[in-house]
DNA sequence: CGAGCCGTTGAGGGGATTCAAGCTCAGTGG
DNA sequence: CCACTGAGCTTGAATCCCCTCAACGGCTCG
């Protein structure tokens, strides 16, 4: 991880980052003036992750949030058995580790996927902001609200039918957490078998399958081109037959 | 439904209702100190509600919030093929429909599967103790992650690893819901297939088997006997084997 | 250029589904 | 009072989809 201060950043004055910022307006902070911006951009940090580099670990104290800039990353829990499972994925704009406002510890692990900017909130400002600014604290509920819908999306469309109509509805998924226009992240067959309730084995089956197809085509190392229409027309045939 | 506003009983006190609930520790309003709820009292109702009957529906908007007082419900929803799945549950203590607060629909559907005793609360009454009380914006934070957690785990154990190990972990989920002492609420076959991700018939030849095992003892229509530690046991002895 | 990770593909087996029939049991009406 | 009814549960048999085990190939990096 490597961490960035803001106001360090001397060639580009500290307020001017947060204020032009382009994730801003989907961000917790989307609500704040410019001024209010000022008075506290001096205590976030720029930090970048690697992918497989932890965001945090599961059990550990949550001493602050971070907003995702850019890339994708996973939430992970291993169950009672010992399985590994991911169960949400987190965007450009999304906000991680919400928890450590009213919890010590957080219940999963938060990973890098891809290489991922984010800024690195201390758990003290948002308490304090939340005091003075009420559209903060309906922002954080907000979040917290569509964060919970995700997770049941995620079982109802993710976890439900074939290994096929799964992936399929992986990809879809997938495709609105790139960037319009650029590869979609394809992830390790692994990771998709964690996703899904599957083997890597069947993951890899079905994404050779729809490649074979043409629904998807290869573009680098964990990147993939997609046609969208071509994709949902996919995914809507799969759940029609049958 | 059935609603009896609380001002009408007048044999009964309204303050006297909500500062002996039997859930007020653990409810929303637990903070709140006993001048403050008296208040509010008249604006709670006590509403109940039939097995299968809505406490509210998907896309419906919300104008109001529920504390569950006694029974259990599902929270549900349909997927994009059509199939039913249900993705959480409440009892005792849970606060339902917390969303009111923040969009104005509801994205799944909440139903009673046992009697449901439950406190309304509309939606501005919460939104209008929010402003005065930090303390009832923050237990709102701690439940919508305790939600949020609870689908993830959800995710984690119900929907990973065969059918055997699904149905224990349902097993002992609705354990922890039901009052102790008394049988634990089994779902119809065709509730467990959408709790777990399976067919009817796979649900009921695992409980038939659990039953034969003398895991789980029949008492009455949907509800049966378990002996705890042995619940327990079987589960872990499952996890364990492979 | 070899080592190791990752992805692909095949063959075989097994667990869940599908389709179907019969059962239990509570509620209904003759 | 009890046959009737229908919803829900159970069980069987056949099928199929996914898992398991295994081998191999490509790519990246030291």
């Amino acid at each position: 991880m490597t961490v960035i201060p803001l106001y360090r950043q001397e060639a580009n004055p500290q307020a001017e980052v947060c204020r032009s910022c382009s994730v801003r307006q989907f961000a917790l902070f989307g609500a704040l003036s410019d001024e209010a911006l000022d008075t506290i951009h001096t205590r976030i940090a720029t930090v970048e992750f690697e992918p497989g580099a932890p965001v945090f670990d599961a059990g550990q104290r949550g001493a602050a949030l971070y907003t995702v800039r850019s890339g994708v990353v996973r939430f992970e829990r291993v169950n009672e058995r010992g399985d590994w499972r991911i169960t949400r994925l987190a965007g450009k704009g999304d906000l991680l580790g919400a928890e450590a406002l009213v919890q010590h510890r957080h219940a999963d692990a938060a990973v890098a996927c891809t290489p991922v900017v984010a800024c690195r909130i201390p758990r003290e400002l948002v308490d304090e902001l939340s005091a003075q600014q009420p559209a903060i604290v309906r922002e954080l509920m907000r979040r917290w609200q569509a964060a919970l819908d995700d997770a049941e999306d995620w079982l109802a469309e993710l976890a439900t039918g074939s290994a096929r109509r799964r992936v399929l509805r992986l990809l879809l998924k997938l495709a609105g957490l790139a960037p319009p226009g650029e590869p979609i992240w394809l992830p390790k067959r692994e990771e998709m078998g964690a996703m899904l309730g599957l083997t890597l084995e069947t993951a890899s089956r079905m994404v050779s399958q729809l490649k074979r197809e043409g629904v998807i085509q290869r573009h680098e190392v964990g990147h993939a081109w997609i046609d969208l229409p071509v994709l949902q027309e996919a995914a809507a045939r799969e759940d029609r037959l049958e």
